[in-house]
DNA sequence: GCTAAGTCGTACAACGCTGTTCAGGTTATA
DNA sequence: TATAACCTGAACAGCGTTGTACGACTTAGC
């Protein structure tokens, strides 16, 4: 079943692209945007938006599906492998203002999707990081005398606190990756060992 | 002009109150809730809310002073003299868990209150902290090639994410204090210098 | 060019929140 | 104990939102 429901119509996908991606965009800015504002800002009538979307929900789980597996395809052009520091790095390079709009879509999906949902498209590009997290521990690059999860988090922690920062007018968009890089490659040092320059390496 | 509206029956004064404390709760917990809400977490009639406070704003307004207050109070048994180090490791102590729900309430407040009630209202506290940050960088116990700003705002956001982990049961209320102290006086040591062993010091 | 799929604006009902009014009951304070 | 201040629930208007229904228009696709 459902072999010949192919037939939609070509408008009918540019009106969900277009709704998918405003969805992303207005969630990201305001996790309670309205489906007024989503569809107006789509270029497209609330009821148009209804008829491709039965409820709020799934707006939401739209956006967000569509935010992760553009996360997911940035993720796949970075060399996460190698010195764990620079994979480290290279990561917060591509990835910290990405992740940062999916935490306002984070949000949003909070209120409106299961948990289980939430976990399971989430779940990808978490785990990700942190097997990258994990190497690093193992290889002796990164202290171990706190939870892989505890590390993940402040990761990601500090990449929030710099596009807090940057909206609050307190820090420029091209210095960010650099502050980030230099906070947390010092956090992640084991005891006793000295904190690596910033800029320095290789 | 009101010199003699003193008058308050101590009945009110004490509605007042529990309004202001149950509000300070609830927004901490979410900064959506409505009156409603927090009437009902007060013990109160919704109408005796609305005889006391004048608007949403002037409620909000009345729990975030209140939460300021107590966190100077709190702040001011804290003594945040001596090693830098150990000063920071007292203040995230003592004030991680009372940060955290300074959050959400803020966050409700930047919806309802002007930008510059709220730098008002934030200034006191978060001037003593970065009074603290600079007098350890003067001292050469912090790093310095990083601005003050972004040091208070990365030992905010640690804190914040350790509450995050917490409400997700990934880590216990008693563990947090430490997990921030180690993170955050890594993250703060000068490039080059070896990161403090967690406990060590004295 | 014909037809069905898609879109449009308007209008509707239902809901929750805010803020106000009113009439009647309770309690502090002098 | 008298009285004014206080509290209360119920009820109302106004607003924005969600979700649905309708009739008319435009467009994709054969």
């Amino acid at each position: 079943m459902g072999s010949k429901s192919t037939t939609k119509r070509a408008d009918a996908l540019r009106s969900i692209e277009a709704i998918a991606q405003a969805a992303a965009e207005c969630l990201g800015r305001n996790p309670e945007a309205s489906l007024s504002e989503i569809a107006r800002a789509a270029g497209v009538g609330r009821v148009t938006l209804y008829a491709h979307f039965a409820s709020r929900a799934e707006v939401v789980d739209a956006a967000m599906s569509r935010a992760i597996d553009r996360g997911n395809e940035v993720l796949d052009t970075i060399d996460l492998t190698g010195d764990p520091l620079l994979a480290l790095a290279r990561y917060i390079e591509a990835g910290w203002h990405l992740v940062d709009q999916a935490r306002a879509l984070l949000a949003a999906a909070q209120r409106e999707l299961s948990a289980g949902r939430i976990r399971e498209l989430h779940a990808g590009p978490a785990a990700r990081v942190e097997a990258l997290v994990a190497r690093g521990r193992a290889e002796g690059a990164f202290r171990t005398d706190l939870p892989v999860a505890w590390m993940v988090n402040v990761l990601h922690a500090v990449m929030h606190s710099a596009a807090d920062e940057i909206r609050a007018g307190r820090l420029t968009s091209d210095r960010a990756a650099d502050h980030i890089t230099a906070t947390v490659l010092a956090a992640f040092t084991p005891p006793g060992r000295p904190v690596p320059e910033p800029g320095g390496g290789a």
